[in-house]
RNA sequence: GGGCAGCUAGCUCAGUUGGUUAGAGCGUUGCGUUCACAUCGCAGAGGUCACAGGUUCGAAUCCUGUGCUGCCCACCA
């Protein structure tokens, strides 16, 4: 079957996609006689639509599924996508707005539903592209994090988490965002450098005297907090302010009284050394009022306006409030000076508006517990990072975990499972009944009277039999579904087939930006509710820059889509550009035209193909290589390629293994083009007929396909489909044939050695001719003098190989003298001659053969230093000392021949 | 404040556990269209491996320090 002269990849890709997955080939069932190996996607968010970083993160994972299903792996990559409360929740908010339809206007429910209907609409996207990409994940077992089994596993983990005294209900300080009015927890709270202004501000000293002007001076980044202040602190060993004792000072504006407190937590050299003290809106200050005992004062509504607490500022924005009030203060006398001040303010990592730290009740999970063994299971190697560095990352982190703040004051999402009796919350502390699903009476000061802890709504209050009930309105924080990713996704709680066979996964696959999120909570639910970690290795690989170095994003409109460059070069050309490029744990610096790289070898790929297929007799080809191997007499140049083959095959297995995809890509890359198509492809085109060079060229393009096929899973289908058909070479998709295996015994470092030397000397008479003009029609004649006498054999074995690819009419070698006006070169223990009749220029061939000999002078000189030096012969690993002796010997030589070159033409 | 990366050819980057003459792609120079491929072929030019010390017989590679660049974490208001 012949190929078309063109690979046209929109015209195909479709249709074989769509073949795979009708014929079931994603799909992985537990099988006994079949070793697992499993993947889970990092679930993209339903309001995600395909980016650079998604296909560099899918194109890994499918490269690692796809090898290992053709190395005969129950093979399985468990998609789905995640709900992403936030995003989502503001996305269909925005679209509601536009119609002038607000949430609360709707009512909860009605705005859930609407949330569902987005999201049956919309919510698939990035599947569809997923699959543009060519990503072989098992469809059929498609998950998303509010799915039914999912959000049971929701459930059933906060209740035991509850059980066991790691959940807890608490006034915390928390981060709020007044966008989205709702708590987030540290991670999603982003620190960013801003410029702000430090405020420096008298607070008067309360003077039972009277009149007298003497006050305290505070610094503050936020002087609108001073609504809420309670206290001023100083460090006890700060001179400045050790007469202030038993004195009290008069809060401006409010004039609320405040107390002194000395804390050594004061830092005396920032600002003034005295710290304004406001505990519900610092977690610093909140802190102290503990130690302390100090009243809390919030000053500010959810949507970060001053509350009635804060006097005439009521109403006013944060940021208005700001302005007003060191207008009032400049008003009194009490405003000293404002001086410009950069520090870092957590953002909203959903919205990016800055996020106000705020006292508020929240539900929060005890996370020290759980990190322990998670801190053990990777110090004891059971679970790897590559690269490696990542480990500290983690543990650092780990090791300083804080409690998790879990409660969104959000509507799309699993809601929290806590019901408040109405009648109960009247009872007395001592009476309350706090009953979870596995029926243990539970205690917590904070959970409120009459709640019930229960994965479904109970119908009456235990205690007191009210029907009168109602939910928690927050709802969960997404990672609290995402963290049990890797076994909810299985059927957990229930146990299963699937749960036992693919659990641990094997490799998870991820940016670094989510190590914390998801990484380390993953493994920490995985120990926790399964007693086994969750996966074995976990791949960082880098984030998609643009060639900048900045970060792609939309807002700054340096996005390259992935789908417009399939849309221009094809999926292969984007899959394999982008993996070709990624060092691990890189950056991956990217530029439209790096896709070229892809394209072109595609295309280079292609015709290769077509070229040998238009050649193949089917009735030669039929034979099993090894039987094959062992019958023929080959060739030096088809012992070479088939061991290149089998030495390049051997190294991207490893490769894989490492996570080094990159390496593995160019090996494939190199081998391909420049070995298989640059040199055997071009020798084998005199004899292309015969029926080794037949076998040779059908067996390598037929294992160069499987081994490419994880990276351009498309293209190497195409013309897989249309191969003639042999033993090992069934109609069946690509997908679904083995990892070719490696004939170690075809591997021969001597045949890739001899056959780099004759590749050297045909290169170096190619270079002579380009030298001196000679067009590529005319045959030239060549003398190579050779005293060494294996390599006289080597040449011997292959002397019509040199003749055609050299161009040369006449050759001879052996012990041959200098003919009369002739170029000279010299390769490795070869002199070679070209005699240049008439046309040689000796100034020309003077400067050339100067120029070379000084490059010889100078590594001999310092090839003799090393090897006179005693302790590099004594010392250094034989190997080397062998190799540089040998180097010297050549070296020897080649000079010496150069010298009388040299001398013949006049130097 | 703590930590992590990067600094190699004009550009973007590789460089395996220290060991011959440091590589690729793009760009660039010369030649080439007899039919697999101009998304191509052949040949070339181009590098003090950021800087300074140190370890070593030997350093792009290991150690220390410096300088830029980028990122992450952090309760100096």
């Amino acid at each position: 079957m012949e190929l078309p002269k063109a690979y046209n990849p929109h015209e195909v890709e479709d249709k074989i996609y769509s073949e795979w997955e009708s014929k079931g080939y994603f799909h992985a069932e537990p099988i006994l006689d079949k070793n697992p190996y499993s993947i889970v996607i990092p679930p993209p968010n339903i309001t995600g639509i395909l980016h650079m970083g998604h296909a560099l993160n899918n194109t890994i994972q499918d490269i690692l599924i796809r090898f290992k299903r053709m190395q005969g792996f129950g093979a399985e990559w468990m998609p789905g996508t995640d709900h992403a409360g936030i995003a989502t929740q503001n996305v269909v908010e925005r679209r509601l707005a536009k119609e002038g339809i607000k949430r609360h206007n709707l009512g909860r429910e009605k705005f859930v539903d609407e949330v569902w209907k987005w999201r049956d609409e919309y919510g698939s996207t990035i599947i569809r592209q997923l699959k543009k990409l060519g990503c072989s994940c098992d469809w059929q077992r498609t998950r998303f994090t509010m799915d039914e089994g999912l959000s049971e596993a929701v459930l059933e983990v906060f209740v035991r988490l509850y059980d066991k005294g790691l959940i807890y209900k608490g006034n915390y300080i928390i981060n709020w965002c007044p966008r989205c009015q709702t708590a987030l927890s540290d991670e999603e709270s982003q620190h960013k450098d801003v410029d702000g202004m430090l405020y420096h501000i008298k607070y008067p000293i309360k003077d039972p005297s009277g009149g007298v002007d003497k006050h305290v001076v505070i610094a503050t980044t936020r002087p609108e907090t001073m609504l809420g202040d309670v206290a001023i602190a100083v460090n006890p060993k700060d001179d400045r302010y050790k007469d202030l004792k038993n004195k009290t000072l008069v809060l401006p504006i409010l004039n609320r009284e405040l107390k002194i407190i000395y804390d050594g937590l004061v830092d005396m050299k920032f600002g003034t050394g005295a710290l304004k003290v406001t505990p519900a809106h610092d977690p610093v200050d909140f802190g102290l009022s503990l130690k302390h005992g100090l009243e809390q004062i919030n000053v500010m509504n959810d949507d970060a306006t001053i509350n009635s607490l804060g006097g005439d500022y009521e109403g006013m924005d944060r940021f208005e409030a700001r302005e007003a009030i060191i207008e009032d203060l400049k008003e009194r006398g009490l405003f000293i000076k404002s001086e410009p001040h950069r520090h870092a303010v957590g953002h909203c990592y959903r919205c990016h508006t800055m996020v106000e730290p705020r006292l508020s009740l929240q539900w929060f999970v005890k996370m020290k517990p759980l990190a322990q063994p998670a801190i053990e299971a990777v110090r004891s190697g059971k679970i790897k990072f590559y690269p490696e560095r990542w480990t500290k990352v983690y543990l650092d982190w780990m090791e300083n975990i804080r409690d998790w703040c879990i409660s969104r004051q959000i509507w799309w999402g699993h809601r929290i499972p806590v019901y408040y009796c109405k009648k109960c919350s009247s009872l007395r502390p001592k009476d309350q009944i706090l009953r979870s699903a596995s029926g243990l009476p539970q205690n917590d000061g904070n959970i409120g009277l009459g709640a019930i802890i229960s994965k479904s709504r109970p119908d009456k209050c235990p205690k007191c039999g009210s029907t009168e009930l109602e939910q928690d309105p927050d709802v969960l924080d997404t990672w609290f579904s995402s963290w049990l990713w890797p076994f909810s996704t299985f059927g957990w709680p229930k146990e299963s087939k699937d749960l036992e066979y693919f659990y641990p996964t094997d490799s998870l696959v991820t940016a670094q930006e989510i190590i914390f999120f998801w990484v380390a909570r993953m493994i920490m639910a995985g120990l926790e509710f399964r007693h086994d970690i969750p996966f074995k290795n976990v791949y960082i690989h880098g984030t998609v820059r643009d060639i900048t170095g900045t970060k792609m994003s939309k807002s700054l409109g340096n996005v390259i889509d992935p789908l417009d460059m399939i849309q221009k070069y094809g999926t292969d050309a984007l899959r394999f550009s982008i993996i070709s490029i990624t060092t691990q744990g890189q950056d991956v610096f990217l530029s439209e035209s790096k896709f070229e790289l892809g394209r072109n070898f595609a295309n280079k790929i292609w015709n290769a193909s077509r070229f040998i297929m238009m050649n193949l007799k089917p009735e030669e080809i039929s034979v099993d290589l090894c039987v094959f191997y062992k019958g023929a007499k080959l060739t030096l140049p088809e012992k070479w390629i088939l061991s290149r083959l089998y030495s390049t095959l051997g190294y991207v297995g490893k490769c894989l293994d490492e996570f080094k995809f990159n390496e593995a890509a160019n090996a494939i890359y190199e081998f391909v083009w420049h070995e298989f198509c640059d040199w055997y492809i071009e020798i084998v085109k005199p004899t292309i007929n015969e029926k080794n060079s037949q076998v040779i060229l059908y067996k390598i393009l037929e294992k160069s396909l499987r081994m490419l096929h994880p990276f351009m899973p498309f293209i190497t289908e195409e013309i897989w489909q249309k191969l003639p058909r042999s033993k090992g070479v069934t109609g069946e998709s690509i997908m679904v044939q083995p990892w070719p295996h490696i004939q170690s015994e075809m591997i021969s470092k001597k045949d890739e050695d001899d056959m780099k030397r004759l590749i050297e000397l045909i290169t170096s008479i190619r270079n002579m001719r380009a030298v001196w003009n000679i067009e590529p029609r005319t045959k030239t004649s060549v003398v190579i003098n050779i005293h060494d006498s294996e390599v006289e054999k080597l040449l011997a074995d292959n002397v019509d190989l040199v003749k055609s690819l050299a161009r040369i009419a006449d050759l001879k070698y052996g012990a041959h003298p200098k003919p009369e006006s002739s170029a000279v070169s010299i390769v490795g223990n070869m002199e070679v001659y070209m005699p240049l009749e008439g046309l040689i220029d000796f100034e020309k061939e003077k400067l050339r053969l100067v120029k070379e000999e000084a490059r010889m002078q100078a590594e001999m000189k310092s090839l003799t230093t090393r090897l006179n030096d005693n302790n590099f012969t004594s010392r250094a690993p034989r190997e080397v000392v062998e190799k540089q002796e040998e180097r010297k010997a050549e070296l020897a030589i080649q000079i010496k021949k150069m010298s009388e070159n040299l001398k013949e033409i006049g130097v």
